[in-house]
RNA sequence: GCGCCCGUAGCUCAGCUGGAUAGAGUACCUGACUACGAAUCAGGGGGUCGCACGUUCGAAUCGUGCCGGGCGCACCA
């Protein structure tokens, strides 16, 4: 509908530059917003005020011209001039509630559309280090990461996902040393127990599993435990194992899954490390200094040049990132993103200067990035920090148990990305109406059942194919829930546009408080048969619109609660 | 000190590329269920959009400078 009148706007400039009113200029887009106010009917445009200088005259009266200049047309039914120049536009009744027919043809497929024309896009989320169970900045970042993955695809981008690990290093190292160190009867509060060891439970429940010589399956590996407490590398490979199958299962509880998992040792085994430092030898962005050798990322941007072989020997963690992100490049992906916790937001500028020094043809905003801010976990008005299993962190384990995975992933989805996220344990929990989750699945619940028991009381209308007249919807409250379910497609394609999934999250509510205030002022039927067939399909392209929506953010859309 | 993010109603937050009287929810007050879900709805009060300049027809939105909070500033990842 917004689609339809822009175009029917951008004849009337052609014209009326054709006629000479309007001197040739810049394409000017015309720019049509829904109303905040009924009043100033359901679209409007600022066009005229814009204009008003390349005119020449003042923008009502260009507001005039424009309006009269309009095609003939069925959408609009009626237009004014208001405050400085703005021109609202009033839809005729028929097309505000095109939009219905529109839902209960298309379905699931309502909203989708094809702007990613089948492109590439890889998008990078999670991406923990096997070195503890996942925490709720992981779990802020899963939702988010999913949901960005459910919009592209739904907006017509082919999505690989992808999962990327630190299978060796320094962290790893603490990791099997506290495992070891378990195994051996070693406490954490002991003195013998390893610096920057891990403390959490996990460890211990890790250490007795190696120690009876389990076998996990996780990532595409299986591994049995030796069981010998002096075998490091042993130690080390089972417990990577076992960590990567729980964060899998809660990843799975979480709904949320991944097409690949990469990991950081395949960089040194395939040599693609050697080879981005050779290059990047060869590139002449490199020097030896202190023993070390340098990166000079000052080039591009950064503060300060960047060590990328340190002096013991060894490189630095983000030069197997650079070459993992070349092959994220060798793979053709030409659009990438990387969603990740806002406390990594200093690798961005390494990463990039790495690639710009590497290879010619990589846009310099390549990779783009999706960083989240922290979560604090409110219970009872104090902050939960601590969780047994973890020692130092809540896990979004916990946060699945405490409140369910629809809650836990609206309410991390629900917020910008951009602001830190309180999230509220109590609220999360209370089945209510000031649970926002619940709210929007109680619309669809109410719809479910509402369709049952008028088909029950009436199966006659169970044949009744095809869409009902929908000019029996008059009632103010049915057409803004009918202007709103025609604006879903455009919210999908601005959140996956802007690569915000919290839109929808805020949509929705505002959808379900749209359609419970018509509820409850009509109910569904009326004497009028006309009048109730209309009104439940009303309803029932409601109910699709609502599944579309929380489907993209990965929650489920309940029948019946 | 430097970089990034945030500052909007008592509280939790929307406000997209600048647009009309700054919006939701919650909390508080008043109302609405004898067929379809009251887990709901209708109405009311509540704001110096952190502060100050600037850009222009017009700023919560853009720019600069302050103030306050978070995160990051390793030859850890």
């Amino acid at each position: 509908m917004k689609e339809a009148l822009t175009s029917l706007i951008e004849k009337a400039l052609q014209l009326l530059v054709a006629d000479g009113t309007l001197s040739e200029g810049a394409d000017v887009k015309p720019q049509l917003d829904h109303t905040k106010d009924p009043i100033h009917g359901d679209l409007a445009t600022n066009l005229a005020m814009v204009l008003a200088k390349r005119a020449g005259m003042p923008p009502r009266v260009l507001a005039e011209k424009i309006i009269a200049a309009l095609p003939e047309n069925t959408l609009v039914e009626k237009t004014e001039i208001a405050g400085p120049g703005f021109i609202n536009f009033f839809i005729s009744q028929a097309s505000n509630t095109q939009a219905v027919s529109d839902i209960l043809h298309a379905g699931a497929k309502y909203g989708c559309s094809d702007v990613g024309q089948g492109r590439k896009v890889q998008v990078e989320f999670v991406s923990a280090n096997p070195t503890g169970p996942l925490h709720v900045g992981h779990g802020r970042g899963a939702a988010i990461g999913d949901a960005l993955c459910r919009l592209l695809k739904a907006t017509g981008w082919a999505v690989h996902a992808e999962f990327y690990y630190n299978d060796a290093g320094q962290q790893i190292s603490n990791l099997a040393r506290s495992v070891q160190a378990r195994a051996s009867g070693v406490s954490p509060d002991d003195a013998r127990w390893p610096d920057d060891g891990y403390r959490g439970e996990y460890i211990a429940d890790l250490a007795n599993a190696y120690l009876a010589k389990e076998s996990v399956h996780a990532a595409d590996r299986d591994v049995t435990a030796s069981g010998d407490v002096d075998d490091l590398d042993s130690i080390q490979d089972f417990a990577i194992a076992w960590l990567r199958r729980e964060q899998d299962a809660d990843l799975q509880a979480f709904a949320v899954r991944f097409d690949e998992y990469f990991l950081e040792s395949s960089l040194y085994e395939s040599g693609a490390v050697e080879q981005t430092v050779a290059k990047l030898n060869a590139n002449g962005r490199t020097y030896e200094q202190d023993g070390a050798l340098w990166l000079r990322s000052t080039e591009f941007g950064d503060d300060k040049d960047r060590v990328m072989r340190k002096r013991e020997g060894g490189y630095t963690y983000f030069v197997p990132d650079v070459a993992y992100h070349l092959s994220k490049w060798q793979r053709g992906y030409k659009r990438v993103i990387n969603e990740q916790g806002a406390d990594h937001h200093s690798t961005i500028t390494r990463v990039r200067a790495g690639l710009q020094g590497l290879e010619e043809g990589i846009p310099e905003g390549w990779p783009e990035y999706v960083l989240h801010q922290m979560v604090t976990v409110m219970r009872d008005g104090a902050e939960v920090k601590l969780s047994k299993r973890a020692g130092s962190y809540v896990t979004l384990h916990d946060l699945i148990d405490w409140v369910g995975r629809d809650a836990t992933r609206f309410f991390l989805s629900a917020r910008s990305a951009t602001s830190q996220l309180t999230f509220d344990i109590d609220l999360a929990l209370s089945q209510s109406n000031e649970n926002p989750v619940y709210y929007i699945q109680y619309a669809h619940a109410r719809i479910c059942s509402v369709h049952r028991k008028a088909l029950a009381a009436n199966p006659s209308w169970q044949a009744a194919d095809g869409i009902p007249h929908l000019s029996a919807l008059v009632e103010p409250e049915a057409l803004i829930v009918a202007l709103m379910l025609g604006r879903f497609p455009e919210v999908v394609s601005g959140a996956a546009q802007r690569l915000e999934p919290h839109d929808i999250a805020n949509y929705l509510r505002e959808l379900a408080a749209n359609f419970h205030s018509f509820y409850n002022a009509y109910k569904m039927l009326d004497e009028n048969i006309d009048v109730s067939l209309a009104r439940l399909a009303l309803a029932d392209a409601t109910r699709q619109v609502i599944a579309n929506g929380l489907d993209l953010l990965g929650v489920s859309a309940p029948e019946s609660m």
